[in-house]
DNA sequence: TATAAAAGTTAGAGGTATCTAACAAAATAA
DNA sequence: TTATTTTGTTAGATACCTCTAACTTTTATA
């Protein structure tokens, strides 16, 4: 029987980032040092050590100069972070009027609070949500999590349309951005044209044409415009393959 | 112009204490080492080192060997930790159903979290609320702190009733002995009699009889019982002098 | 007032999380 | 296959917060 001992924010965070990084792509169920240093902003040598912790603690598996996966405690862990993370993203959006750019800062703070009473009826508060501001999938108590989307607006071909779904990155700057551009969640999008030299594309959105880079593109999940977010597209209209 | 600049988790514990110190009682407006100490459950030595780097940030003023105040900055700061701490365990008394002995340890957590939207949001969700589940006062946006009550349950004199308005203690254990006891604020009690070998009193609450400690009563603070909490009492029908 | 007790400080140490600089292994390219 | 680049590790240092043990100052008491 797994005991789990108490985490500090910072274990917590290696943790959430190991998880984001293999969630990421299917095709690549493991992380390493400097990616995983990367994504929390410190060096390589600061993520080795903790990675020696973490592996003592069993919450990764891991061996000198090899490849890093979570275990199944750790994996774990770091879904009920995500978990509260966009509960908590939902609470300020959907009870305190924040914005969709300002609630990422205030839950990376938020979700280490350690209080399962918290967490449950917070949940219970926002009436068990399924999506959180920016559209990610919120793991349920179970801690299970439905795949996420995997196309971008970047797949979609010319002429064809698209749902906006969620968004891949959150920043304030990328999000006050996509604002800009008169997107937001469940907002139809029709690609009009792609440029073939920088991927540059040519989008529709609510009668508007704008340009984008393939960077923005790629950081904006579409459906199918006919999908129901969360269920199954209906295949013979469906024009994003 | 005062720079405010991020404090942790300790240095705010610390200001809180020391702010919670000063308060409790007028005429001793300052702190010793060991009193601060033990109200963090840390050794003397560790709070002298913190207190140099307080005195450092002008956060309080202190000397080798002297008493310890917080400076007008440091007391700034410590009512704001007050204020986010009672408007935190409000919300999850009156928002998330949390018993008044379960909110004071999650709100330990929340008091911590950085965002001044946050706390403004949820004085206004919360319907800017002046005291808290344990009826202790909350600051207001500006800082400002109304007086606290000063009269305890110790303090009545036998045949007098008054009324519960606030407690002391915010200890689990305490706050589940109150309503063992059939206490909770707006509560009206009817001291019968003190006994003077040790103090016990024998009190009346909702036509039952309980006898109390000495310790206990004095961690619940009353009013008069024709006192409106926040206004002034009735003189000429006031029982508690 | 002299002495004992209480209160407070300093010195030295340990754990956590971070860094830089130097080094080692693995992956890639020539 | 060898050389080069990328990736990852180790060693040594720092800042923070804590401790124990020994010491000093202040306060209280006899």
């Amino acid at each position: 029987m797994y005991f789990c001992p108490m985490l500090s924010f910072t274990e917590e965070n290696y943790l959430k980032a190991l998880l984001q990084i293999t969630m990421e792509d299917d095709d690549k169920p493991s992380a390493g040092t400097n990616e995983l240093a990367a994504a929390l902003s410190v060096k390589p040598a600061t993520a080795t050590d903790m990675l020696k912790k973490l592996k003592d603690k069993e919450l990764v598996d891991y061996q000198k100069y090899g490849k890093i996966t979570l275990t199944t405690p750790g994996r774990k862990h770091a879904v009920e972070i995500v978990r509260k993370h966009r509960l908590w993203e939902t609470f300020l959006y959907k009870k305190l009027g924040f914005t969709w750019d300002e609630v990422h800062e205030v839950a990376e703070q938020l979700e280490h609070i350690q209080s399962q009473k918290l967490v449950d009826k917070l949940d219970e508060l926002l009436d068990f949500p399924e999506f959180d501001p920016h559209g990610d999938i919120i793991p349920n108590a179970k801690g299970e999590i439905k795949v996420s989307f995997k196309k971008t607006l970047a797949d979609v071909d010319a002429c064809k349309s698209c749902k906006m779904v969620a968004v891949k990155d959150n920043s304030v700057n990328f999000l006050q951005y996509v604002v800009k551009v008169g997107l937001e969640i469940n907002r139809d999008i029709k690609v009009i044209s792609k440029e073939s030299y920088d991927s540059m594309l040519s989008i529709e959105v609510n009668g508007m044409v704008h340009n984008v880079s393939e960077k923005f593109a790629q950081n904006i999940l579409v459906v199918c415009r006919f999908c129901e977010v969360g269920k199954a597209c209906s295949k013979t209209k469906c024009e994003i393959k």
